[in-house]
DNA sequence: GATTGATCATAC
DNA sequence: GTATGATCAATC
């Protein structure tokens, strides 16, 4: 038996619907606002790691598989969900994009990726606790966030690190400690997955793709500052 | 309990 | 295979 599908749903035309339409998903369930449009909930997210992004990207009318663009092209809006726990704080970092392994060197921070994906975010957070069943978990109230001068700073500081120890042929040397509010984590479907970089002796080397990721605690500040959250 | 490194689905 | 969407699970 076919199971409907909802037609999908037309970008908003202004910021202003967008802001109309994450206040429509908020405060309801995975489970309703999939019903709404004919998906079902999987049991777990173990195999289905993107599936609460995908699914609010649908209930907001964001321009599917766009390519090296905003979400919401339009409006130049990146959409981001945010598991957090019972207390409104973030439980996972956030992917930014991946990293140019090649190219990093040459390019400013104004034109970086990291700068262009996080130009402007539409925030929404989703009820992450591993004791809630999927379908029972809320949607919150959307942030519509552009970094401000202190926070574009701090997220420029630790590009210019990270990228310079790329840009220097330094990738192998990169962990997950390092950075302040940006860090570098592997990025890809599996561990045999290699990409083409640039060692410290200046020769070609294959390494495995790495992408940029706020950490939690960085997030943290955005929703604590936005909804008076305890600090 | 928080963090890091590894991994999963889907579209093209 | 590359790019999108992220969370898992071993380890600190």
């Amino acid at each position: 038996m076919p199971r409907f599908t909802a037609p999908l749903l037309a970008p908003p035309s202004s910021e202003g619907e967008l802001r109309a339409r994450a206040a429509t998903i908020a405060g309801r369930t995975l489970g309703e606002i999939a019903s709404g449009l004919g998906l079902t909930v999987p049991s777990s997210l173990v195999r289905a790691k993107g599936w609460v992004g995908q699914l609010v990207e649908r209930a907001l009318g964001a321009s599917s598989a766009s390519r090296d663009c905003p979400d919401f092209a339009e409006l130049g809006i990146e959409l981001k969900t945010v598991p957090v726990d019972g207390r409104g704080r973030p439980v996972e970092s956030t992917f930014v994009c991946t990293i140019p392994l090649r190219e990093l060197c040459e390019v400013p921070w104004e034109q970086s990726r990291v700068r262009r994906k996080l130009d402007r975010v539409l925030w929404v957070p989703v009820q992450g606790e591993h004791g809630v069943a999927i379908a029972e978990r809320r949607i919150g109230t959307a942030l519509l966030w552009r970094p401000d001068e202190e926070q574009e700073a701090l997220l420029r500081f630790d590009w210019e690190e990270l990228s310079g120890t790329i840009g220097r042929g330094g990738i192998e040397s990169l962990t997950a400690h390092l950075g302040r509010h940006l860090q570098v984590r592997p990025k890809a479907a599996h561990s045999r997955v290699r990409r083409r970089a640039m060692d410290a002796e200046g020769e070609l080397s294959q390494t495995m793709p790495r992408g940029f990721y706020l950490r939690a605690t960085f997030t943290a500040e955005i929703l604590r500052r936005h909804y008076a959250l305890p600090g």
